[in-house]
DNA sequence: GGTCGGCATTGACGTCGGTCAATCCGTCGG
DNA sequence: CCGACGGATTGACCGACGTCAATGCCGACC
């Protein structure tokens, strides 16, 4: 699911399925850097992510990329178009995930209609979240961008450390470049900004310390 | 229901309501350039569009605003997150929508089941297709852009005349450039320039006649 | 511990698209 | 028929970002 800035936590966990209807499908786990599905495969299964951190991108022939978005834990994946995955999706980290069967999520016949209603509602999320990303793609600067991304993933996977957030970065500057539909090069460069303002540190290539929320936040909304 | 190469004609068209379920609530109808609905708007129904086109957009304090889809006959407008509505909903021409109490949207209870299938599909759909635009606002040059919305809107609501399929835009030009991220000013450039390559002609300034739909459908993909 | 390799950063430069301004054109009202 | 208005087009210019290339940094593997 989507990055956004007024994600509702734990909302995005869906219920869990009652015994009663649902057939139990067993956890999976995922190493790094291997693909739960690929562009194109027949989509059976859609998933929850219960640990870990995902991508979901679309390549082209002309080796062009669109990292569509990143997934952390509550978020669902898996929406299928016409019975088939529109992207492919692959695990950053080690990842645990909790498939459920598809039928589940186009109809609520014979299965667990609260499940079914979470998923309807993650759907709902999950759309109202990418019109957010419209308009960072159509609409902001590089350092727009970062700060509006690096804001999400602050309140996506942010700890607290002593009066600062910090957070790890599960994924390279090119996934955050082909995000953020711009080059690797301008995306250092921003984040050199950011850093030469004091609004965030890095801790290492990975490791994100914000250092003035409410100026970053700013910046990613700032004409 | 943002506009895709692949939409799926008809299907797009929700299974009639069967009476046996569903309270009848009468069609609706705008005039041009009246709000369906608003950005905070609370939302209550979801509405299918009958005839006509819509304009879904966001607004911000400075000035700027994100289209983030034009919607024809057979779309599904309206989704709600959180009880409101994301964006605002303009119609740009004379419309007719069937709408529909959102409850039929969230949960099957007590509702006519075909239906409910049918708006979780077209949120699919819609979800399918709004990674295509990202693609799109992420990757894509100016001309590739207007390319790509030229074709998808051939295949929306052209129709063959002669050897060629032609269309009336029901947007202006500043529509389409907030739509594709551009400026009005590149959008004419754009606009000019297929029109130089003879693969458009315009009558007049919202008749788009495609000459070369190969060539338009080529310039949409190419890097 | 040293070296290698891959990713990240930085710099120089070119280009695409934004901005500002002038002009054009089609529509509407007189 | 004419003039005024608003949107569209075109041109000139500029700036942000992409590209290409050099350098830096860190982790992996001998």
């Amino acid at each position: 699911m989507y990055i956004t800035l007024d994600h509702p936590g734990c909302d995005a966990i869906l219920p869990q399925p009652s015994s009663k209807y649902t057939r139990k499908i067993n956890e999976l786990t995922l190493e790094p850097d291997t693909n739960l599905f690929r562009q194109g495969d027949p989509a059976s299964q859609v998933f929850q992510v219960k640990s870990g951190a995902l991508r979901l991108s679309r390549y082209f022939e002309d080796g062009r990329r669109q990292v569509i978005s990143f997934s952390f834990p509550g978020d669902v994946i898996g929406y299928p178009f016409e019975g088939e995955y529109s992207a492919s999706c692959r695990a950053l980290t080690p990842c645990r995930l909790q498939p459920y069967r598809m039928q589940q999520l186009i109809s609520p016949d014979g299965e667990d209609p609260a499940l079914h209603a979470g998923f309807v509602k993650a759907a709902m999320r999950e759309i109202a979240a990418m019109h957010d990303h419209f308009v960072l793609l159509g609409q902001k600067s590089a350092v727009e961008r970062l700060a509006a991304f690096l804001t999400a993933l602050a309140s996506r996977i942010g700890e607290p450390v002593g009066q600062y957030t910090q957070f790890k970065l599960p994924m390279c500057r090119a996934d955050i470049a082909d995000y953020l539909g711009l080059s690797t090069e301008t995306v250092s460069r921003a984040f050199s900004q950011l850093r030469r303002e004091k609004v965030i540190a890095l801790d290492g290539i990975l490791t994100v310390v914000i250092l003035d929320l409410d100026t970053l936040h700013r910046m990613a909304e700032a004409a």
